[in-house]
DNA sequence: TGCTGTGAAACAGTTCACAGCG
DNA sequence: CGCTGTGAACTGTTTCACAGCA
């Protein structure tokens, strides 16, 4: 996913698998829901309903963490909102920098989501002379020279790149060489970080370009099923069969590369 | 992912395994840079350190599209940018509509990657009449009432949801009732769709939660290292050999809550 | 009885390691 | 010789199905 090490090394820690790790804030939006309608305890089925998973997968992920339901009944919901937040560390505070504060950072700083669950918008920063000052959020943005003092008297270790893809990459250096240990990268580059340092990243163009690959996919089939077209390069059973075929005769370095589309 | 099918049924379609085509945009962008730079070819060592993965990854991924490569020497770099636009259905043109044009819709609005490969923002739709009229990224944002009109007269297939969490649901509703297929979801509220409709979903809070998991564990075994405690839960070893003992000990409704961290 | 918790099976994805072609 | 392409082994994830507890 990044380009350092994005999952955990070798060392596989204590053993709550990763796929886990990335639905437990789902269940715990869900929960958190619950919890503010008063609802004291929830099943496997409708918790896992109301976070868009299938209740085997839930429970399975819940039996990572312990025995917290109730055979029978189901699970208290208070409780189980406390454990997921402790297990995933939201019961400390979190003070996050974002960096790169033009529409993105901006939209991303007024994200109210953010300050929610143990985050906190600890500083805007921005390499613009002319954006110091201003406030966004109803915070002033601090210039990129001012980034390392901010990383260490806020003892910030979570930081949000909104920057442009040309400025990522050295305002990552930054961060980590200023302490920052996990980042959120929003700028569309590979971030090259070194061993012990987490990357996500959040691509809008990369999650279009998988629509439209499945988008593509559908359309194909329409056409299959509704004019039914002969040989079409996507037709499951003519690839099956032709496998080596095709293999074989898609070769050439240029020449002869097929007109515009497999037609 | 999301609620419905994110993932194709078992249909299973052509055999390009998701993982696979999740990495595919990774790879264009890579190979878009080296097109650029014309650079001619690139060995799957090259091309996978600029994309982030190793190179073996990358070659099994390469070997679900076809025999693209030429041994001893590598890839055709323009050859491949054409293979793989294909595969993902970049080579044709996809109308998108933004719905919800706060903070969040005016940055997607104005982000550069998205006119750059196939996709061409149609409208920007929002429900605030105030906003109607409004030029957003050289655009005027148009009402929600317009919706269903704008999706046909566009032949949208693609939609984007920037709306608050409450809006999400019926938005997306409208959007399939008129047409749409893929939807990509910003608003933190899991999407329920019929059949057929791919969702995916991006949500910062959820990649912070992820990262402050990773982070906290960090500061754990910090802790761990320097102060050398004796028996962490950490400890490996200790965790396979034991791993059922513990699983039988983590219970407890309650009380036995191990005091804060796992020391 | 109704639900959780979980082994075991099935499936998906990754990595290894090397045969084979240019 | 250097690199791709790919079976085979492995690791991780999901699903099944049911034992066992409240």
């Amino acid at each position: 996913m990044a380009t350092g090490r994005t999952h955990r090394p070798a060392t596989r820690s204590r053993g709550i698998p990763e796929a886990t790790v990335a639905r437990l804030p789902l269940y715990l939006r869900a929960l958190t829901a619950l919890s503010e309608r008063s609802v004291p305890t929830v099943s496997s089925e409708e918790l896992a309903t109301a976070a868009g998973v299938n209740s085997a997968k839930l429970r399975k992920d819940f039996s990572y963490l312990g025995s917290y339901g109730t055979r029978g009944v189901g699970y208290d919901v208070e409780y189980l909102v406390y454990q997921i937040s402790r297990e995933l560390g939201l019961t400390q505070d979190w003070p996050v920098v974002i960096v790169g504060i033009g529409n993105l950072g901006a939209a991303l700083a007024n994200y109210g989501g953010f300050a929610s669950r143990g985050f906190r918008v600890a500083a805007l920063i921005d390499a613009d002379p002319a954006m110091a000052g201003k406030p966004v959020a109803g915070m002033p943005v601090q210039h990129t020279d001012e980034l390392e003092k901010i990383i260490n008297d806020n003892g910030v270790s979570i930081g949000v790149i909104a920057t442009p893809a040309g400025a990522a990459q050295q305002v990552c250096e930054r961060l980590v060489a200023a302490g920052v240990t996990s980042i959120l990268n929003f700028a569309p580059t590979v971030l090259s970080v070194p061993e012990g340092v987490d990357v996500r990243k959040v691509d809008l163009s990369i999650e279009l370009q998988i629509l439209a690959f499945h988008e593509q996919r559908k359309a194909g089939e329409d056409a299959a099923a509704e004019a039914a077209l002969p040989a079409v390069a996507r037709d499951d059973a003519a690839i099956e069969a032709a496998a080596d075929d095709v293999a074989a005769s898609r070769k050439g370095p240029d020449g002869d590369v097929p007109a515009v589309m497999p037609a």
